[in-house]
DNA sequence: ACCTGAACACCGTTCAAGT
DNA sequence: ACCTGAACACCGTTCAAGT
């Protein structure tokens, strides 16, 4: 039953022996592309042409492989990028960036969310945040303070923004949400019954954070 | 084997008939006693005293059960109460108070995230806020941003909340964390190892955000 | 050291069958 | 109308056994 090779490490097909690191590669592939209820530990055998206790013998059982896995995702996901040259822009470009990072694997900040590591997440952007902030001449209390309300900004819009997508279809036209209440002017409705641009609305709350804080 | 009863109703216990509402009861139970990854159709079935399927009659698959608790959620955790006299405090009363009711109850408000309904449990905070900012005589675009801004404030630190209690220990401790930036001085050092209170935090950029909108 | 196969104790779900 | 029991296709995990 065994193939020709005798050494031609698992599932026959000839590539480099198993390893943890080349389970967690698989790992992340099927979380990037099927989601982490998909992500089982025989699937993910499956997919290495291996029996699934082999997975037990290189990265331990499945807390084990989401442990692993988030920390992949903490750091390929934690740089952020610094621009502009006054400080409030500078702020302002650190939080948006790591925003857009977020952003771009919402199903991986999941991850590390579940995985109690958003701390660890935010450590890039939080020591630069520090280091505008002191550069600006922000005392010291109000840093402590400043960092975590914009990380925090930053956290809360991202999983919001994960739900908008999965939300399969509005139940009430925003219309609807607002008709029985009567006080509101005609002028007002319209603007609710806008749809906010999360973009726009992330913006707008950050602004006002960081001049009230550089600028207090 | 039966009972002698009769028309007992299920399980022998000659209780009432099982009804959807019965079995969402003890649903919700199991949710707040031992946490969603607990809460099975089978485990639900049994302390019912009937047999899994009887389930499926009464409230469908998995999904349906799921659904059927964040509504219950939805209609038990979304009043909020309104206190203060001028406009900010007011405001920041309703965010406080919504705040504080979902605390007491992470896994219900993790539930209703997972299921995509945040938008109806916050919709009673909604609007009260646009009504409390229309008689402030704040302008219906500003109104159609701050008051998402605040929610997403609410939402994203109940969620990092409910991170810290789960995050099992600190991997390094606060002074750790800096340690090896070199730029930060003394004083800055101890702010930023003291953990920070997320009361205070909550606070700090609430206070922020709404004087920002109601006295611009 | 590394991997397999069988086995155990769970899941959600369907369906024919009972009353 | 309401409920059961058996069955199916999955899980994660353990363990003895192979090389």
């Amino acid at each position: 039953m065994a193939v020709g090779g005798g050494q031609a490490g698992p599932g026959g097909e000839g590539g480099p022996p198993l390893s943890r690191s080349l389970v967690l590669d698989a790992g992340m592939r099927i979380l990037e592309s099927e989601g982490i209820d998909r992500l089982t530990i025989r699937g993910l055998a499956g997919k290495l042409g291996v029996a699934a206790t082999a997975i037990y013998w290189h990265v331990g059982d499945k807390q084990a492989l989401l442990d692993g896995l988030a920390e992949r995702v903490i750091d390929q996901l934690g740089d952020v990028s610094v621009r502009g040259r006054d400080p409030v822009s500078r702020v302002v470009s650190i939080a948006t960036s790591l925003r857009e990072t977020l952003l771009e694997g919402p199903e991986l900040v999941a991850l590390v969310h579940r995985q109690g590591r958003t701390a660890a997440l935010f450590q890039p952007a939080r020591r630069l945040l520090v280091q505008e902030l002191t550069a600006a001449g922000v005392d010291g209390a109000t840093i402590a303070l400043a960092v975590p309300a914009v990380l925090n900004l930053v956290i809360g819009t991202v999983l919001l923004d994960r739900q908008l997508e999965r939300q399969p279809a509005q139940r009430q036209t925003p219309e609807e949400l607002w008709l029985d209440d009567g006080l509101q002017t005609p002028e007002l409705l319209r603007h609710l019954s806008r749809p906010v641009d999360d973009r726009e609305l992330f913006d707008y709350t950050l602004g006002i954070v960081v001049r009230a804080v550089v600028e207090p």
